[in-house]
DNA sequence: CGCATGCCTGAGAGCGCTCTCAACACCGAG
DNA sequence: CTCGGTGTTGAGAGCGCTCTCAGGCATGCG
């Protein structure tokens, strides 16, 4: 007997403790210790000592189906990855801002639900999911040019916060970076110092983040007064080894070329590797610089100029916004952009 | 009046279909419904059917807390990545690992809740998460030797699975791929091409990963009756930069390097850069293999010779894993070990 | 023809929580 | 001394679902 006794006692102890039985410890109604554990407004100094005592003592957690069956809250944000961004995995980039996500979304007590979409079945089953009440918002990272999620989701009602530049016709909150600004940056330093002839490597095409990167480039050429040359824009697709055949196929063309921007710091190198290939000077005749400041910048060799872009805080700023605009009932969405910081290094010294 | 009366039903539809909503519409009783929608064992053939037509008209998806309030299971699977693995971001591994993870825990409707740990106080928080009754299981990656967090959980009942070797003393499931054989290989293949002064950087060595393949490397030595150099092993911490560091400084005190095998591609980039500084050539005067077998290990020049490790694969059977393992009431802890292959290419040809 | 047997089905309890509402105590003002 | 606040507390309903249990019905056997 007594041996299975202190067996259901230890099961009891691992059971976890609920309302019920912490209202009954600190002798108030569950109405008092919910007041507590949500805030403690209107309730005695006493009495809520007593409550939070028992609280610690027996180590309560919400039930977190019970409060989401009735608050019709589920205190749960998903986050889709579209497919493509998996092969994106080699940049820092996706890391980063799940880092920052993560960090505001864990403070707010809230779930991070990660969703990765590979295929069209899981496009659906990502949809279906996401509108089914199973989360109280959506972020969205990596997306691609006339993705309809967005526009899905927003129509249903769900809270969304994208990575992207403002959407006047759309009820969605955005995060960016200042990318056509950090292009422009990065442009003008290299025509200051010197180059004419200044070639591009741009991300994938469907982007805004690479378009945008590629008008700052088109800005800073017209602003100087240097003619367009298609010749010299190289379509990548965020893909060192890409950028790397492009730019062998440039040089190989016989094409002059003095300096590049490239949209991320991973086809930079793609594109320095070719140069060095080809026998070119790095900065002697061609500069080079980049666009995110990861740590491959530093490991270059020489160390690559590059657009420092605050991911991180990107991050941040996409789960600080959902949450705002979740807790706001108006769901009124706000937009927020990033400056981002030209870091010189010997890749551009002129 | 219509329009408020529009305005109502177009209300009304957003609201979710509830059990009791679909049992009307089909003319039967929650329970049957129920019953349809989790399996639909024991139920006749017409009303099934009827059930089913209905679940599909009102586009009926079940309240995700209200079941999980009664049959206390959360379907959800927590992962947890401690801090330093997103210092690893720059490395492939981790999206690749989650990738494969995401896509079996999807194809099982489970949520996959992400988790990172960047300090003491983050850690303190996703232990009280994890054993809070929030996941029906954990996935451990990334994982430093010593890290408590596994028998923690263990011990308070929640089914884990790890990326490491099997645990004899601890009732948790593991994945691991063959590390020491995939080192075995590599060094092994080095040897047979003629290196006898093999050098080697090894990852941190707080980690299984890393010490497994340093055991892999000196049995292939002691295999071949090369006696041991203690400075030969270079310790970094799987970062580029340090990797460099050391093989450089291995190479200015005027050490003889024939062939380096090192514990990750991105290490091997670091060494090669540093050999080429020296003015060693690659694989001429030191053959190089690296380890992964990335993306990264094809934009080197010379291509990396590498250990191939499935990765992806390695994600989904943890997944498995541990779904299984839940799914059997008894939590019988299973163990797998995956192949490693080494890939030769020019880095080490001899 | 009566009865045990097996299959479907529905009624109903209850999971742990929040939130409304009423009850109550206590206060100062009239 | 009564009355209308004001502030604190508890009772109780109910969120949407699962699951047990018992009832109803058809079937097969004695």
């Amino acid at each position: 007997m007594v041996p299975a006794l202190a067996l259901m006692a230890a099961d009891a102890a691992r059971e976890p403790a609920t309302l019920e039985a912490v209202a009954s410890a600190a002798g108030v109604s569950r109405a008092t210790v919910s007041r507590v554990v949500n805030g403690g407004e209107g309730v005695s100094p006493e009495l809520r000592r007593a409550v939070e005592k028992a609280v610690r003592q027996m180590g309560y957690t919400p039930n977190r189906a019970a409060r989401s069956l009735v608050t019709r809250r589920t205190d749960s944000i998903g986050l889709v990855i579209p497919e493509s961004t998996t092969t994106l995995f080699g940049d820092p980039f996706f890391g980063r801002v799940v880092s920052g996500i993560s960090e505001v979304i864990a403070e707010a007590d809230q779930q991070l639900v990660l969703l990765t979409s590979q295929t069209a079945r899981d496009e659906e089953r990502v949809s279906r999911y996401l509108t089914g009440g199973h989360v109280d918002g959506v972020l969205l990272v990596g997306l691609h040019r006339g993705d309809p999620l967005p526009r899905f989701l927003a129509d249903r009602g769900v809270a969304v916060a994208l990575n992207a530049q403002p959407q006047r016709d759309l009820p969605v909150s955005t995060v960016d970076v200042d990318n056509v600004h950090g292009a422009l940056a990065a442009v003008r330093h290299l025509i200051e110092g010197g180059r004419r002839r200044v070639a591009t490597v741009t991300g994938l095409m469907d982007m805004a983040s690479a378009q945008d990167r590629l008008a700052g480039y088109r800005q800073a050429l017209s602003e100087a007064g240097i003619p367009y040359d298609a010749g010299l824009e190289l379509h990548g697709d965020w893909d060192q080894d890409r950028a790397r055949a492009s730019m062998d196929e440039l040089l190989a063309s016989g094409a002059e070329v003095d300096a590049v921007f490239a949209a991320s710091d991973l086809m930079a190198l793609g594109a320095l590797s070719a140069l060095r290939r080809h026998g070119r000077r790095v900065p002697d005749d061609v500069a080079i610089v980049g666009f995110d400041d990861s740590p491959l910048a530093l490991s270059a060799d020489p160390q690559l100029s590059s657009v420092r872009q605050p991911i991180e805080e990107l991050g941040r700023e996409m789960a600080r916004s959902l949450l705002r605009s979740i807790a706001a009932k108006d769901r009124v969405p706000r937009s927020t952009v990033l400056a981002t910081e030209l870091v010189v290094r010997g890749s551009s010294a002129s």
